[in-house]
DNA sequence: CATGAATGAGAGTTCATTCAT
DNA sequence: AATGAATGAACTCTCATTCAT
């Protein structure tokens, strides 16, 4: 109602304000669109989101969403693409040559994930996905290719790092994998579910959480526990 | 409530057993309801379920569901909070007197509560009440309340258990708990989603993963690690 | 915001105002659909008809029209086989024994048409089963062989008779099916027009011109042109 | 309007032929984008076709057509307007002096109309203008007045020089018009209705019919029908 | 003049909810 | 109590039209 710029000449600022809206920015759009897109879908799933609140999200109208995704399927589609193949690559770059004990890296691997993808907004989208993934067969077909298949990959080759040079007990690592994932999606869920409502009276602490998580599940794959 | 004494003449039992019957289908209506509520909103969530797929699974008219239930929200409220109450009180149930060790305690319990509580239905509401928490903040509340608190109550007992007797490391027993429940979040999650699509090329085994997941856990809270 | 009928008991109007509406007449519905929907299609075509509109004039509200057929689509394919299927058969009764003249037999065939079918609504769906046929492959489909091919079956077989019977000189018939459609098609689409606005200072009488044109078809027909 | 005069500074003409190749192109751009209209029109129909598809088809974007036609309604106006006085224009050029029997005179109107007129896209808006006649007035009264009336004081006045010379019976003009126009009517629709679908097995070849046609009508015109 | 990104009223369709029977 | 026909608000998507560039 109010505009709160202090403006010195009225018409001046009608003329900017009616220019505020319809602004040409093609080559923005379809970022700021996925952005918001992003956020409403995290914060209410996909069912419970309308293309008209993402489109105003955006600060565009209804239509313009149309413009560049022909479908709020296709849109959500988008932004899983978009914002997992953005965790992918990241997770890819995180792994590299590592000269220390395998545990550590293990350890470091998950906190840096947490760091820079898990507690961002992209991996609210496991909730919509998982939930709504009847609607979709075609996002869950790639979020297992895109997202599922490679991090078990990845975690299982850094386990089988740590038992061929003899630091972890020879153990059945398809098993371990999901046992490294469950703290991580434990998380992921919590959190979500904590930006909504304040769960539990003494909030988890993510980063304290995993990194205990990890070392007790690493303790358990040490071949030689350490003894004080 | 109840009317089920035998009665004397034949065809009047035949009779009245009609009647009784109706009556008790009358009766169970609200939990023919629920569960078929309970069906459809884990496999296809709150949104994606219509009243009448409800009512039509439960056997009976659209209308009817409405006699005994004033909207959707409400049913929705009402399968949670009956199909959890029965979870908690299973929980509750598993729990007792145990002499061994608190290892095998937890791994027992945990298994035990997958065998009878975790593998069943109601555990697959998590997905749709974590989805769905902003139009739902006193279901939230209920669960943490009627789930979450109990659970960690239990879990912190049995762990308090095991440092008094020795048996474990003095851990912080608050970050452990959310250890213990994350691998079985994990596999409750992950048998909805299988009921979708296969996720891993190699099936996960729920028991056979959370006997490894409890061993390696348990393994890191070991006093003196068992040595062969 | 103000409430305009003048009552004497508020209450009891209320009530049977709420009653008006809201009648249950599952057997009538689809054929005051039909009719409706006959209607506007006729007047205004497939895309120029609201959907709404033909509910409201079956008298029932926009939800009720799904009720009974899923699309707009279906809506239109049900009105063209209602209707259509009505003329055929009505044609079809039409033929029959005779035993005058074959040329008094075709002049009387497209006259008793032209009175039982062609002056009625359904002749009207020509005109947007024409325009609008590259949205309705199936339709037209459904108008040739159900509608064109029998028409044109029909008026063949007629021929034939008089050309037998010694009455009409050997001709090709396949020609003169059009020669003889054209003018029942060119008095569909006039009186169509005419309807919405009046087309000729003169305007056409349908019966007049149908016997005028008949003769003079017939005319060129004969093998011995009457002589006076 | 024309500017083709040769140049005589080659370099010069060059320029100048670029800078009035834009020049004409700008020039032309409203008869580009009727014609682009006019296809699509009598294609798809007014409601079926989309001013971008028209604007496109034109080679133009979609706000220059604005710049010509104030709305999509206009365009058809337009082009009803403008392709209906060249109809008008080419049948008045067909009509001329002829020294033979009138009934030659009438078939090789008929004939040299459907060649040079009816075969042409034009007369495709025969359909559209027809069916969107509530939303045109204004239009179908002009068609009336530019089109129809005209073509019926043509044939009245050919049917007049044939009863005048005492070739044809005396007849009701009036009524004879319609029986004239009827099979060109029934040829341009059946027309564009090929297009979308081969209604019959054997298709109809229009100038055989149209002989066919005109032959039969004008045998049952002779006075002294020709014997062999 | 020309463009095409942006708009938003409007149309088809769904479905939770109501209520006459 | 039970039914299911009827309702209408809500939502997705389209497309004629506008206007900043």
């Amino acid at each position: 109602m109010n505009a709160d710029q202090p403006s010195s000449c009225p018409v001046k600022t009608l003329i900017q304000s009616v220019g505020r809206h319809r602004q040409r920015r093609k080559a923005e759009r379809p970022q700021e669109l996925l952005e918001a897109a992003l956020t409403l879908f995290t914060e209410k799933g996909f069912a419970g989101t309308r293309t008209e609140e993402v489109a105003k999200l955006a600060g565009v109208s209804k239509g313009t969403l149309y413009l560049y995704y022909p479908s709020k399927e296709e849109l959500f589609k988008a932004v899983v693409r978009t914002y997992l193949t953005a965790v992918i690559r990241e997770s890819h770059d995180i792994i590299g040559r590592y000269e220390g004990h395998t545990g550590d890296l293990i350890r470091d691997l998950a906190l840096n994930w947490w760091e820079r993808v898990g507690s961002g907004k992209p991996s609210g989208l496991l909730l919509p996905i998982l939930n709504e993934a009847h609607h979709f067969p075609d996002i869950v077909q790639f979020y297992v290719d895109e997202v599922v298949k490679p991090s078990h990959a990845l975690i299982i080759a850094a386990l089988d790092r740590g038992v061929t040079r003899g630091e972890f007990r020879p153990v059945n690592t398809e098993s371990v994998v999901h046992a490294l994932i469950a703290p991580i999606q434990y998380l992921v869920l919590y959190r979500h579910c904590e930006s909504v409502c304040a769960i539990s009276p003494a909030p988890l602490e993510p980063m304290t959480f995993l990194a205990t998580q990890m070392d007790l599940l690493l303790h358990g794959l040490l071949k030689q526990p350490t003894t004080p």
